[in-house]
DNA sequence: AAATTACGTCAACAGTACTGACATAATCCC
DNA sequence: GGGATTATGTCAGTACTGTTGACGTAATTT
């Protein structure tokens, strides 16, 4: 293991460059930055027994009280097994509740409870405290110009799943299907 | 599992709000965009039986060809234990050489292989392709701006390692094939 | 010579994802 | 009415990536 095995090629000891205009930096920047930022919860996380998947459900039924299993796992892009166990959990330890839908009974909307909405704001605190510093430490006067950065980089198909939430219309229950 | 159980706190129906000056918008964007950011290489991924480990060791090998096993496992955060599977893997399969340390023989310098470069590049292309697609989408006209923001979300102590890299990316716009 | 360092490796385990299969209740449609 | 479909739940097995702890070896340091 000390040195190359006789078949394997020979060593390259120039470091990758943009030669092909590919964005190296901002690939990079992009790793750490999207490290350190869910590093925050995941210390408040696991005085829980929680993951970063119990966050992420816990973040979008705050932000869209009501939204059905379905759409979670739409929201999510993972697979109902996968969410099961973290939505039981969330669930048990009173964090989330579920209603029969109204119109569809066998439908069950996601509610945050009070207690599931101090998490997910507890959560979130160091990561905002994190973005207001960053947008400021790197002088950027528009936010907006970051927003509309991160959502360009979200494929197409998805950007409309963005836009469901009411951004300052706090209280009206929206657009469910 | 209809209904909330006797015990369970109350739905809270209300979306929550920036009320607390939460930067909900962006948190949600910042996952959003890095998941399908991350999305592009994987398919590759798969093709050779890699994840995304692998892809993030291979980047930085050939970001810093010669970087120690320690050096990696410091920028990674990983363990040893964690690196060693995926490590072993891509020396396997002739992605990445070792050479025993000039100063130290304890040491082993990992370098790309030219398989490992071409694999890198493969994996870096479609990422920067959605930078690039990103930038303009959005009317970025100055990419460092976007850079800025992005190194000022890594926690201080850590930006000192992602300026090692030698040959700076400033004077690049794009070109992208 | 002893201690430390760099690396490798074995074992066990956790968290999160996947596929496939099957069950139940509710709704839809002919 | 009754069959098909839908929404959800659940069981079983598996993969990938991460963890901790322990131990071994060679090289370097003290």
């Amino acid at each position: 293991m000390t040195d190359r095995s006789p078949a394997a090629g020979k060593p390259i000891r120039t470091a990758i460059t943009d030669e092909d205009g590919i964005d190296f930096a901002i690939i990079e920047l992009f790793f750490f930055a999207y490290r350190d930022f869910t590093s925050d919860p995941d210390q408040i996380l696991a005085d829980y027994g929680f993951g970063r998947a119990h966050h992420r459900v816990l973040h979008f039924v705050n932000r869209r009280p009501g939204l059905t299993v379905a759409e979670l796992l739409d929201v999510l892009k993972i697979t109902k097994q996968s969410l099961a166990r973290v939505l039981k959990q969330l669930i048990d330890t009173d964090h989330i509740v579920q209603l029969q839908g109204p119109r569809d009974r066998r439908q069950r909307e996601l509610y945050p409870t009070a207690k599931g909405r101090a998490l997910a704001l507890a959560l979130a605190r160091p990561q905002s405290r994190r973005i207001r510093a960053a947008l400021e430490d790197s002088g950027t006067t528009e936010r907006t110009s970051i927003e509309r950065f991160l959502e360009a980089m979200v494929n197409p198909e998805l950007r409309a799943q963005i836009n469901i939430v009411p951004a300052q219309t706090s209280g009206k229950k929206n657009g469910d299907h």
